[in-house]
DNA sequence: GGGTTATATCGATTTTTGTCGATATGTGAA
DNA sequence: TTCACATATCGACAAAAATCGATATAACCC
């Protein structure tokens, strides 16, 4: 996987309503999936579903006890998305008048 | 638009390799569709549904003159959005021990 | 005006994603 | 060892998103 396609999966992840309002729960704590499934107005398989992509993207960490997963926030991966959002859209030093199309400065 | 579709919207933009491509290439500086066109590995009209993506998501202005229209980065949006990514990520206080399966402490 | 260029929009198609119900897996309890 | 429960996985389908080629729009140049 390319940096750009682990970067996409990490927003991808983040764009998806079902899978916010889950974080939002989670903000408060670590939660057993049959809680979440309770407060969240998807099916048990789509609930399932979606925890798999949160996992995977890293900002939510699973763990088994007995019968029961708990889903928590990963505070690092989240930091880590953070940083990528901000370098991508710092403004940085751009004096540059763009009058002309800025075409006519490629290399070709 | 709820509030949560349109944190959704943002990151949803964000989830695309495409789009995370021409981020990049704005990074350093305002560029027109033209340019990117040059840069990115899609046709002319593909680039321009994603660059309306982006300008609707609030992460890219939009600026005509002529002929061209000149795309770049929004960095007081790129600074709320990292801001909500934030707030969702964070590790608030979490004492509990959650041994017992969590659904025990819920209200029916 | 007529041609050329840059970009947006449209319509069709393909690909990806979300959803569900059914079923499988794995755990603890009777 | 059988049962009930929690969760994951599977297969099918529906909805949303990406892509393309064709065409529309709008500005500039001759």
């Amino acid at each position: 996987m390319t940096e750009n396609q682990n970067i996409a999966k990490i927003f991808k992840a983040l764009g998806d309503e079902t899978r916010l309002a889950v974080l939002k729960l989670l903000q408060s704590g670590e939660k057993c999936a049959c809680v979440l499934l309770d407060r969240v107005f998807v099916g048990q398989s789509t609930l399932s579903h979606h925890m798999k992509i949160l996992v995977e993207s890293g900002l939510v960490t699973a763990r088994k006890n007995g019968k029961w997963t708990y889903y928590a926030i990963n505070p690092i991966e989240g930091e880590k998305a953070c940083q990528i959002l901000r370098d991508l859209t710092v403004k940085l030093d751009d004096g540059v008048d763009y009058n002309a199309c800025c075409r006519d400065d490629r290399e070709d």
